[in-house]
DNA sequence: TACAAAGTGGAGTAACTATTCCATTCTGTC
DNA sequence: GACAGAATGGAATAGTTACTCCACTTTGTA
């Protein structure tokens, strides 16, 4: 689904390693949306994944590495908490069932964390320029697939050949990310859903008949 | 303009004492926004403001305390660096501007940054619950500057009755927090004016004429 | 089954950081 | 111009944290 973003030799690691570093990782990516990514301490990491602090600097060179590792490893959990419906947002309807769906996330979790992967941005955008190249890539791939439905809709005659869909796209996940991050800040999902919802009018206003 | 956010019995402070208070919170509000605040010590705000230890804590309970003024003090200036359009965004036209301005500053900082707000309310939401009623404050005084434009075109007969001015002023401020998190991570304005395009698009096709 | 490589435990370290304390100097007012 | 309270300087402290080191155990393979 995604490379993994170390390019070191990575030297071979065995089936219990591999579960391991697994296993550091996801506690990591836990605990860094619930409290920050400033707010974890490796000493954190190791109490709570029940590992030693040799083990994390065997698997990972040292904090910022494994911050890497978070970063590939939220993307991946997001956009695939979103199957199947992020793979086939080609219709209105779709879209909107979209919409409900990740406002019903953030109801689960009572509007707390935000974005898995903006309020990681937040955090680390100027702060470490490997992260941030990182994150966009996530948002990217998270563009693309939202891109892939509007362009079907396109394609497919439902919406004008005039219709840009990487602009729509984009809006689209703009809104998500404010959405998201006033949804934390107030918690309430109001925001996410006036902002999804007039994004998403906009485009049904535009379809065809 | 806004009422300070501590509700300490606060003692007087002499002019010369206002200065240094004052010089303290912009030097952390700049180091903060530039290195975020987990990434700034209060080490180095001393450093940088050219004050000792025992100013800081003369005028500011603890760190967290300074963190609160720093969200005012920024809440402040973002909102008076768009005067003053802000104060009358009641027209497609002015909205248009707003949005050039917008996109300007982002260009001028180097698309660093993202939102001062914003990237508080990332970092600070989940950890700092004071933090975050003073971040939610921050957003709602901006939504209700940007609420009163909208409102004064319905009210003129600019947009039809059932047009919503909260949630458009909602949506636009939702667009402008996306957008400008993802010109943060990606370095390029684009997602910012395809989000707030997008919202003033909707309104300008509601628009009765 | 032997052995090299991978995995693990845990103590130790050096640096950083928020916060405190106290002595000294400056300001504003009566 | 004297005095109380505000402002400042700077050293000291206690706790945290990323990271290192080395000895020991487990795993996979020839």
């Amino acid at each position: 689904m995604s490379t993994e973003g170390d390019i070191t030799p990575e030297p071979r690691l065995t089936r219990k390693g591999r579960a391991t570093r697994e296993r550091i990782v996801t506690t990591a990516a836990g605990l860094m949306f619930e409290r920050g990514v400033a707010g974890t301490s490796l000493e954190d990491v190791q109490a709570t994944a029940g590992v030693s602090s040799s083990q994390i600097y065997h698997y990972f060179r040292d904090k910022r590495a494994l911050i890497r590792a978070v970063i590939t490893c939220q993307t991946d959990a997001v956009l695939g908490a979103q199957q199947p419906l992020l793979g086939r947002l080609d219709s209105v309807t779709a879209l909107r069932q979209w919409r409900d769906l990740l406002v019903g996330f953030q109801r689960e979790r009572h509007y707390e964390g935000g974005c898995p992967i903006g309020s990681l941005a937040g955090e680390l955008a100027e702060v470490d320029p490997e992260a941030r190249a990182a994150l966009a890539t996530g948002f990217d791939r998270w563009e693309a697939a939202i891109r892939a439905g509007i362009q079907a809709m396109r394609d497919r005659g439902d919406l004008p050949s005039d219709a840009n869909p990487e602009r729509l796209a984009t809006a689209l996940l703009v809104a998500l990310q404010g959405g998201l991050l006033l949804t934390q800040v107030r918690r309430d999902t109001s925001a996410l859903e006036a902002g999804l919802d007039t994004v998403i009018e906009h485009i049904a206003s535009m379809t065809v008949r």
